[in-house]
DNA sequence: CTGTTAGCGCGTTCAT
DNA sequence: ATGAACGCGCTAACAG
């Protein structure tokens, strides 16, 4: 059987309050009471049972999810997972809310967050929007020792205990593998779609992906970055003058959400020289597009795995426990029309 | 609050005892008091809670892992992953032992898994070998209301409860269009290097690519297959015959884990003119391989996920819980020399 | 400062 | 066939 408290009380020759007083760091110990405690529970290897402890607690663990509002179809995927884990939280004492903020509204979100602190949360997952402001107010969060972990979009220079999702610079560097690879020589310039060059993630994923494209396939050029706003309208009209702009155009890389108005744009020229496209994110939309051929690969991030392991970090933060790395580490999906799961999307 | 014992019982104006009976299907309770207090447990909607009951029950869950012997890169990384699980799988009570079996051998995968029926261990995982010995022993386990999983290579027409491993038909596919893809047209016959024809992942792989390689990419010819039982002398010689007999091959197709032969015959023919080379399974030598542009994509079925997934799944089915499906599955991974992870391999 | 005691939600004797 | 009472490992009053 593994040591208790009760062994640990009778090693030391204390009681148990004592015992859980020096486990729980709370004050009332003499110094040299604690020293023979906490020597007595190293001695025997003694590792709390904390079901027992959440038992005794009657302890919840209320959870927030901030996330931006709006159509777009990534993140409302994102907002069904939490919704699922949130269905499933009680299981694990675990109550899950969502708070929508307007998207790219940092103000909005400073305003979110200091609310939500004010409820002293369990700990609170964010898709963060850059700014000194949001960082501070991630601060403020910690500093009230609540857990905080970044979701799909990070925020460098916080004090977030964790960020779950996807590394974007080697997206963009997978993407360019990739094309380069699909492209097998064949010689023409190479478009470049995305949402803003605002958020942080498109840039890296445009870093990483001029680093590859440079280095190992500088026969290419790159045309002027289109900026579709993730509009499908606008995203449609851009792409199809850049590409008569450009007849010789032989990939495109769309990096962002626009995926519907560049999935219309392609549409229209069926008849035109083949272009190779990689695109982000498994939707309905680009699933179609993949299984057409319009799409020749998609790059995805899972947000069910994302959501869920927010949740086992928050949670495992919340009890001062250890991260299994690996674990965490939100791989990117890379889907040809030949490996496509079957009932997502 | 959560609904306990105490609301059913004062509910259907019964005790605690009687409660307990119903909750756990135990005898000795009239038909109508059981029906009053199933009612009752329905009405307020109770849900057990589980991490009280183990308390009360001082349970532990002991999980058996059987796994093939040899020095097979991947299954000893698969090994090292259910140390890791076996590491901490007290804090949440359970106990995880291993037991090797040599590999490919039915015979000896059959006694093992009666030896460990003998324990009655509270859920087996196991990388299956087809046979009809096998699937018989793996009912008797079921037939002991045992869960089973098999991991890594899966067992069909048998009673398992799980599959913890990838869709290897789509893996072969996948693989047949990449290869296509990079090989862009360029004419010749293809290679493909399996371990053994006996175990379903193997055969699995290589429909899949076939399935691919005759319908979109029928230019190609397919060599005989190369069966080199995992073991790195046997494959590199019979690599090294295959590559000498067909001198104008083009691609090569590692569906098995003999990568260490592979990239040694590989290695030897640096001057001749290039292959294109798409493997299974990153290790350090397929990283390494990949990184020297010896191989040109892997793809890739995490272990840890595979090992962590399996104790879920093993733990829900002893508990009878459900299972989040969309978290079991695990993905194929594709990794190029420039979205490789970075500490692991 | 330290110890006693009564639960948390559930399972399990042992009586009745 | 049913119920009372104790214990699992831990925390939290309340005494002393």
């Amino acid at each position: 059987m593994r040591p208790t408290v009760h062994d640990i009380a009778a090693a030391a020759g204390v009681s148990l309050a004592t015992v859980d007083r020096v486990l729980n760091k709370r004050a009332g110990v003499r110094k040299v009471t604690r020293d023979r405690v906490e020597q007595a529970i190293e001695r025997i290897g003694y590792v709390r049972d904390v079901a027992a402890a959440n038992l005794a607690k009657s302890r919840i663990y209320p959870f927030v999810f901030i996330l931006p509002s709006g159509d777009n179809s990534f993140m409302r995927g994102l907002e069904a997972e939490v919704h699922a884990a949130m269905a499933r939280g009680p299981l694990e004492r675990m109550v899950i809310s969502i708070v929508k903020v307007p998207a790219f509204d940092a103000e909005a979100l400073v305003a979110a967050l200091d609310e939500v602190r004010a409820t002293a949360p369990a700990g609170v997952a964010v898709v963060a929007v850059e700014s000194p402001e949001v960082i501070a107010a991630v601060n403020r969060l910690r500093a009230d020792r609540i857990p905080v972990v970044t979701l799909v979009s990070d925020l460098a220079g916080s004090a977030r205990d964790h960020f779950a999702g996807v590394d974007n610079v080697a997206a963009g560097r997978t993407a360019a593998s990739l094309l380069g690879r699909f492209l097998g020589g064949r010689p023409g310039p190479i478009a470049v779609l995305a949402g803003s060059m605002l958020v942080r993630d498109h840039r890296e994923r445009l870093d990483g992906f001029r680093a590859v494209m440079d280095e190992d396939f500088p026969g290419h050029t790159l045309l002027p970055v289109i900026e579709g706003q993730d509009d499908p309208v606008l995203t449609e009209k851009l792409v199809s003058e850049a590409l008569a702009a450009s007849p010789g155009t032989v990939g495109i890389y769309s990096l962002g959400a626009g995926n519907r108005g560049l999935i219309a744009a392609l549409k229209q020229r069926k008849d035109a020289p083949p272009v190779c496209v990689i695109a982000h994110e498994l939707t309905r939309h680009t699933r179609a597009a993949l299984n057409e051929g319009l799409i020749d690969a998609v790059l995805n991030q899972d947000a069910g795995h994302e959501v869920r392991s927010a949740v086992r970090v928050l949670k495992a933060k919340a009890d001062g426990a250890a991260v299994i790395g690996a674990q965490e580490r939100i791989y990117i999906d890379i889907f040809l029309k030949d490996n496509l799961p079957f009932d997502e999307g």
